[in-house]
DNA sequence: GGAAGACTACTACGTTCATAGTAACCGGTC
DNA sequence: GACCGGTTACTATGAACGTAGTAGTCTTCC
């Protein structure tokens, strides 16, 4: 299913989640909207380029009908950001997905209100995994 | 304090991460245990530009004394990894931890083990910030 | 003291990235 | 129908990265 998430660079993010936030855009709309956020945005030929890069790795879809072309994100944020994350954790934190979450919360990164969230999230994943592991009666804590 | 901690990139991280494990080492050491861990170990001359670029960047000290040279880190392992997590959070999620480790519960990388962790951690931040409130006494946990 | 072997210093090469310029093109306007 | 402004296609450049080779130096052992 996954057609095997392409490879995106540093700056083709930034682009990415232009697309992802606005959902089609010309090469103009998406350089206006980089400038309006202030970030330093790049020359018009810069964006024009890394939509291209984009396009030419499927991460994008084109329609070349319309006379601006109209990009469109062909690929999803959450696949994406999933991608990224995992990749992060391995080579920085070895997999520890616990240290990592651990850090973010030394470091005050995480407001109470995220911690209630995850919290419940987790509450949900140990539901359903018992309903999963169903049957038990016994109460074995199996792990 | 912080010296302005260094940029590392990918393949000296790896090389960090030998070092912060075994404290002190010569390039032979580094080189047979990247190879001992089997993830296609880079050859002896890599190991050495990659150990070089680092002492030159301050991330590793170097004891010339010696006649293999004795490299050791000059960095923290907690800074460093700090500062990626922060670089990464930042870039790839606009700075929202809590979407982050939302993420990584829903895929399931959190072990009850580490939830347990981070709630007591969380539990220490909030009692820790209700004390600095008032006339912080007793347990103040300094870093 | 000379040869063998380990170690270091310096240099190099191919790739990927980020950034951007130039030239060619197209559609409307006078 | 020729021009103009915006748009696209193609190409270029320079930095950073990962990887590694070669030459030269230092140790050590006979």
């Amino acid at each position: 299913m996954a057609t095997e998430l392409p490879h995106i660079t540093a700056a083709e993010l930034r682009i990415m989640k232009v697309l992802w936030r606005i959902g089609r855009a010309t090469v103009r709309d998406v350089k206006d909207r980089l400038t309006a956020e202030g970030d330093e945005a790049p020359a018009y030929t810069t964006v024009m380029t890394l939509l291209n890069q984009l396009a030419v790795k499927d991460a994008l879809s084109v329609d070349r009908a319309r006379q601006p072309f109209v990009y469109s994100p062909a690929v999803q944020r959450e696949q994406v950001l999933a991608q990224r994350l995992k990749q992060f954790l391995n080579t920085v934190f070895d997999g520890q997905a616990g240290e990592l979450v651990l850090r973010l919360a030394e470091e005050a990164e995480l407001t109470p209100d995220d911690l209630r969230r995850i919290e419940s999230k987790i509450e949900d994943r140990e539901r359903e995994q018992k309903a999963g592991d169903q049957g038990s009666s016994g109460g074995g804590a199996e792990k």
